[in-house]
DNA sequence: ATTATTAATTATAAATTCAAAATATAATTA
DNA sequence: TAATTATATTTTGAATTTATAATTAATAAT
């Protein structure tokens, strides 16, 4: 392992690592994480990364089963509904408390990033498109300024990560996102924070309908 | 470390030890977690501890200075009111879910519960209300029937847990928490989901003043 | 006496080793 | 040939050891 700058313990570099390959499926749901053959290719020694391992469990990424290792955790369809409820209600109220709250600068920065997803989505860009997407949302998290919020969503999202495979790639779900995505940007401009809102959660909806 | 009957992972056995000594301010906030010491009174060695670690810095309970070691988690009192937004937006829209959905067994449950409840406030059995008050709320969430959403509660409630000297112990909040209960329960018998959400948001939210 | 430099100590981070348990393989018997 | 038992291998869980960084203590120089 390659530890020129230790800014970071090895655990967490690691941790990155294993959400890498869980996020692309090189790690699929139901995969036995294989503490041997990984130390081999990632050139460290177990103990760093077993810390990893209880660290992205107890995250949900992964699943221990008590004496026969860890698993990438298998998340059903009903579980992810659960998890787009629960997201859906907090970014609902993260927006809703943008457009009563945020000061004009705030509001000039969200619409900067809005502007530069029409152009992403213009020039069909789709993955900067997705990586925009996400910005946005976050942005409005960062705005409505509660912290632990944050995080909460930030540690949902992942476990979604697990199964969707990008639903924006879907026929027609990106201009329908970007179309919501302007909507819920107006609404916030415009002060309306009930409407704001609506919009939020029935895009997240629209999300998840695409996602499953 | 006894283990006669080894049906948890060492670790999780630690993480629940260290919970506790945080939780009863043995170690207090901004306290440093000293590893040597810890192995010692545990009778355990430092590996299954820097495990526990982790695992409660990544619930937020330790934070990780890097090169100097964990310690116990500093919360503020702005961060205290974020974490009570998020858990009383979760719980309420919660409860609303099971006003407007649980079976006529599952309301009875909550009735028992509370009947409970009510036995522990008229013999002033402060612990047994404190511990009964959080079964209530942990009903709630069981019968609403969302396992991300209970998962979410439980960590932030263990969060607050770092500051919260029992709040229920102020003169009078007992009573005025058991009418809370009492109004929860009747709105939710009575299938008034709005009302239900707005009386629980409320009953969180005075709870909150009390440990602020 | 105060500050700077260096040595010694202590604590953390990571690797290695050891022991127990589970799984796979081979061998023996029915 | 099938089933059961015995043996070997693999893998997990935990302890120990080693290395590195940080802090404290000590000595020397101004």
């Amino acid at each position: 392992m390659n530890k020129i700058l230790a800014n970071k313990p090895l655990y967490e570099e690691v941790a990155d690592l294993l959400r890498e390959k869980i996020f692309n499926h090189e790690l699929a749901p139901g995969a036995w994480i294989d503490e041997k053959h990984l130390t081999e290719q990632f050139g460290i020694s177990r103990t760093p990364l077993r810390e990893a391992i209880k660290v992205l469990a107890s995250e949900g990424l992964i699943t221990m089963k008590i004496r026969r290792g860890a698993y990438v955790t298998e998340v059903d369809i009903q579980e992810i509904s659960q998890i787009f409820h629960v997201i859906a209600l907090l970014e609902g109220n993260a927006c809703k408390a943008v457009a009563l709250g945020a000061s004009d600068k705030e509001l000039e920065s969200l619409d900067a990033l809005h502007l530069k997803l029409e152009k992403a989505a213009a020039d069909r860009d789709i993955d900067r498109f997705f990586e925009l997407n996400q910005d946005f949302h976050d942005k409005v998290q960062e705005i409505s300024g509660n912290r632990w919020m944050r995080k909460v969503i930030t540690d949902l999202r992942q476990v979604l990560k697990l199964q969707r495979r990008n639903s924006l790639t879907k026929l027609g779900r990106l201009e329908q996102s970007l179309q919501e995505h302007r909507l819920i940007l107006s609404a916030i401009i415009a002060r309306k924070g009930d409407l704001a809102q609506e919009l939020m959660i029935n895009h997240l909806k629209q999300g998840q309908a695409a996602a499953i």
